[in-house]
DNA sequence: GCAGTCAACCAAATCGTTTTAAATTTCCGC
DNA sequence: GCGGAAATTTAAAACGATTTGGTTGACTGC
């Protein structure tokens, strides 16, 4: 069913029964009424294609997704599904290309200039994250998250990782641990740069000298968890505590702590980073996992929120929000023992 | 850029510059050549939207996400999302109304009827469901992931959980196990169905009484795995083996076993359901896990296949497959403890 | 040199809406 | 019951591509 036919089914013209479903005023309260009865009924509905050809406004707003497919995106993207219910706006994935950074950005590219998104958001960005020059320079609206250092302006929405991880090393530091490991993400993101200035600075704040063989940056998996873990605890002395970047990074360190023989908690402190997953929790750990924590899905649903501020004009430069992350101290930290103690 | 800018610029007619840019065979090599290397430099993109309009293909799969933020989800799309790159189709992914069914429907409808997805997919199947009958009784194109038992024909890709729960459960059957206990995936999902038959049928074909006190259904969490496991473990005599439905499931069952100084593989032995994730791995758990075992990724992959093929035409009861599941037997299981020996 | 064929290109119609600009109707005070 | 403002409604022009149905010119065989 066509709106001409629609229309002329109901006596009146496209121009009414459009703007009386769109609810524009200049249509008197009677129409509107019997317009959208019929609507119901006869099951008349916009072609939602000629809709975006004629507003220009594609009703959608993207999202890359790594190949790597990574645990938070569900997450993520259910939360910004809770905060897009009801708008009538979608979430197009796009099938990313491979890692080579080219291709990314054409995808990138293809994705602003077709116009099938009126947004798109950028996840983990690098310091100088060229997808980020590239929508800027196309002039085309998007929402980073996570941050870049790059001079382009751009709405973003962190966590503030580098106090979460000040706060969690200081923490460790406190109960005297002094050699810590931290296993944290891929190399290069901001995220991981955050962490690790984070990290760096809670150790020269108590004069701990940095070292370079108990910092490694990779994927969130538990498998390299677990290597990470397992190689780091071979080293002499030995580390006392452990930084994880994700839960699952914490599932692999546990085990290659009690793969040792030893106890997390006592022998072996750990803290991770919690997401928030419905599905695995860091209070069910044995022993439970001290974590900083920030809800991945409550970022899904404010980036919703963001981008639409942004679509409504909202300017992009006023669209930085740095969130605070708890630090919920449980039973995997402890005291450092005692022949550690320096 | 517009066409009619572009075509000016090239000296040809939009007709000619659309031609080349499709494909079409009535146009010089040449000349078709130029036009490509010309939308190249000049930047000249379709707009999405005309083309949809005007085609009547809107270029995207939708995709319904539950709110309850699966993890299985983003290993599938990353699957799809494998298959389609270079389609110039996306995945569309349609914030999902609150598990008020009626909603839901009606979510399928508008997405079937606006325009914007060429098909959907429509995953966790009821026996007899709602969103198959409509999306069927509207003739729009759909693939079930799983299935369903109506008798509306329908496109499907579902692995066989009905096999793969059975031959788990014979194995611990075959290592002496009497008492085992399964933790089964939500109430009413054909999936769920399925694995109970499996479950069941095993049991009934060595002579072992079924025991709705062994069985429970329920979200895949390791806080639900958890607390299920922990009842079961509760009951005289505790059953000697578990099927979980999930990998989470199976962290909060080795949760469980240990909190009760039981061992995993000795004293009580588990097989999970395992879909491959990059972040999380059977083999890698302690003791390393059983499981029956297919790959998520591999499905997705396999579904935006069926999917394409099905808009190609080829005819949804065609469509039918059916995988089988590997079970893979590790550390979790053993011989079952001879004080539980019938 | 001419009709016929074929390759290459093009003008204009079309897809189904929204929106601009204009036309009609209604309402009101006098 | 008339002029004019306000409230409704409408015809027609976009939006930016694809596709239908030609047209043009070069080449062929005779």
């Amino acid at each position: 069913m066509k709106l001409k036919e629609f229309a002329r089914q109901l006596g009146l013209s496209p121009t009414t029964v459009s703007r009386a479903l769109s609810g524009y005023p200049e249509v008197s309260e009677k129409t509107r009424k019997r317009v959208a009865e019929e609507a119901v009924r006869l099951g008349y509905r916009p072609n939602i294609n000629a809709v975006r050809l004629v507003t220009g406004r594609a009703g959608a707003i993207g999202v890359v997704m790594g190949r790597t497919g990574e645990f938070h995106f569900a997450e993520y993207m259910s939360g910004m599904a809770e905060r897009l219910d009801g708008e009538d706006i979608d979430i197009l994935v796009s099938p990313t290309a491979d890692r080579d950074s080219t291709d990314e950005v054409s995808l990138y590219s293809r994705l602003a200039t077709s116009g099938r998104v009126d947004a798109v958001i950028v996840h983990s960005p690098k310091p100088n994250d060229e997808r980020i020059a590239l929508l800027h320079e196309l002039g085309f609206p998007f929402l980073v998250h996570g941050r870049s250092e790059t001079d382009v302006p751009h709405a973003w929405l962190d966590i503030d990782n580098e106090t979460a991880i000040r706060r969690a090393t200081s923490h460790l530091i406190d109960l005297g641990h002094r050699r810590i490991a931290m296993i944290n993400g891929r190399h290069g993101r901001t995220f991981s740069l955050h962490r690790d200035k984070g990290y760096r600075d809670a150790l020269q704040e108590r004069g701990i000298a940095f070292d370079p063989r108990l910092l490694v940056h990779d994927h969130f998996t538990d498998e390299l968890g677990f290597r990470y873990a397992r190689a780091f605890l071979e080293q002499a002395p030995r580390p006392t505590a452990f930084v994880a970047g994700s839960m699952m990074t914490a599932l692999g360190v546990y085990r290659a702590v009690r793969s040792r023989g030893l106890v997390v908690g006592k022998d072996i402190s750990v803290i991770a980073h919690d997401d928030v997953f419905p599905y695995l929790t860091a209070e069910n750990m044995v022993p439970s996992l001290s974590a900083t924590r920030s809800s991945m899905r409550a970022a899904g649903a404010r980036s919703a929120d963001l981008v639409l501020q942004l679509l409504g004009g909202r300017a992009a430069e006023e669209i930085q929000e740095l969130w605070p992350v708890e630090l919920i101290l449980r039973e995997s930290t402890g005291p450092a023992p005692a022949e550690a103690q320096s």
